[in-house]
DNA sequence: CGAGCTCTTGAAGTGCTTCAAGCAAAGTGG
DNA sequence: CCACTTTGCTTGAAGCACTTCAAGAGCTCG
């Protein structure tokens, strides 16, 4: 049974009835079904995808981390064939997995649904295509002000010149995903802090002085903006 | 009316049947329309997908691509209020475009025309993750090595230990959408052809000589320099 | 053939990585 | 509750891959 909490929606509780719950603990990474592709949607907690690390590194991280996924995303996860994605969860974590093709066959007669899988994914390419282009062109600095900014818009709804956000991955991990040294993640936030564009307490509260002025930083271009229906 | 030769299969003759055909000259974008997301599907020719340049920077270069597409490609183009991703032909190029709206009243009656798109929004999805990773953590000669074996599986059917490409983009757009300088690349395509995995001929013909080689390049990480002391 | 590209090659510069040490926070056992 | 260990973060110094700047060679097309 399910908690009451996680009826969060219509499209959730729609998705719960077709797909398997599963709980995750910290760290624990969801086992992969290397018989089909799925869909994994979260519905509480926080979670890597990650790339399997290469054979010759593995140098004691993961392996690259492609994106960051929050309660509310529906991710698709290619069965292990060329290239094994694994979800891992970064906080304890609620999520669904389904098969596609069950997906499909139960969707079918729910046309919002099969809408919605779609437009989120959609919404995943553009995501993806996004850090790609940071990958591609960005400095550390801007990375590094382009990865705080995303997150405080999907973490934290106001839109506020100030925010505070609490991040639910290591150094490492964010390093992982935009193609850095832990050690440059970490200067680089000093040399945030230094220019007092954000303030941090522990290692996970991070507070945003001037959103504005990190998005410039970041490089403003092709900004991801709020979720848009298709 | 079109031309005999793009109804090489169903899927092409249902899109064509609900969209606009369009014809695009060498280097011509594909106009966007600035109200709805689009999906463009390509009959022939082929062509790039860029994020416009830095309104700071940019040296004579388009931009970031994103990707490059070929006959039978779906790309989904947000419209351009939200991320101004331009499709820009590299060779005359036909294509059908259509609005995601018009596509789904449509294709609601049709599941195999549904599930055939997500499948290759999916598919895109899964390269884009794919180019990502190589962003994040790869060398130069990984990411050159990586773009030719994909290319070669993209252009030529045949799966054999070496293959002839015909490179549509100029060195510049490999460059641009490898996070690259066009001096790299082209050191890299000059150390490759020293090494004896490549011959090139002219600007645009190259011959993989050992694929799977090639496939190792790009797949073993690791700064290949690497040496530690002691 | 020569104009105007694109591509190639070279030399100097820079930003990130690597290597190495020190520090802080969280967990363990006496 | 406090040494001790562990894990993750920070900071510093040296190295190297890629970039930048600058010519020169090679296609391509008028």
């Amino acid at each position: 049974m399910l908690p009451e909490s996680l009826r969060h929606s219509a499209v959730a509780s729609a998705l719960v009835a077709i797909g398997n719950y599963a709980q995750l603990a910290k760290g624990e990474p969801l086992v992969g079904d290397p018989a089909q592709d799925r869909f994994v949607y979260i519905l509480s907690g926080a979670a890597k995808l990650v790339a399997p690390p290469c054979p010759s590194d593995e140098s004691s991280g993961t392996g690259q981390v492609l994106a960051f996924h929050f309660p509310g995303d529906m991710i698709p996860v290619l069965r292990p064939r060329d290239c094994d994605f694994r979800l891992i969860a970064l906080t304890d974590c609620q999520v669904v997995a389904f098969p596609t093709d069950r997906f499909f066959d139960i969707a079918e007669g729910d046309p919002a649904i099969l809408r919605w899988v779609l437009t989120s994914s959609l919404q995943a390419l553009h995501r993806s295509r996004h850090r790609m282009m940071q990958l591609g062109h960005k400095s550390a600095r801007q990375r590094i002000a382009d990865f705080l900014v995303s997150m405080a818009e999907r973490m934290s709804d106001a839109r506020s010149r100030t925010c505070r956000i609490i991040l639910p991955m290591s150094r490492r991990d964010i390093g992982e995903s935009l193609g850095l040294t832990i050690e440059t993640v970490s200067r680089q936030f000093t040399e945030l802090r230094d220019a007092g564009l954000i303030e941090t307490r522990g290692r996970s509260h991070v507070r945003l002085l001037d959103v504005p002025a990190l998005a410039q930083v970041a490089g403003q271009t092709c900004h991801l903006g709020s979720v848009q229906h298709i």
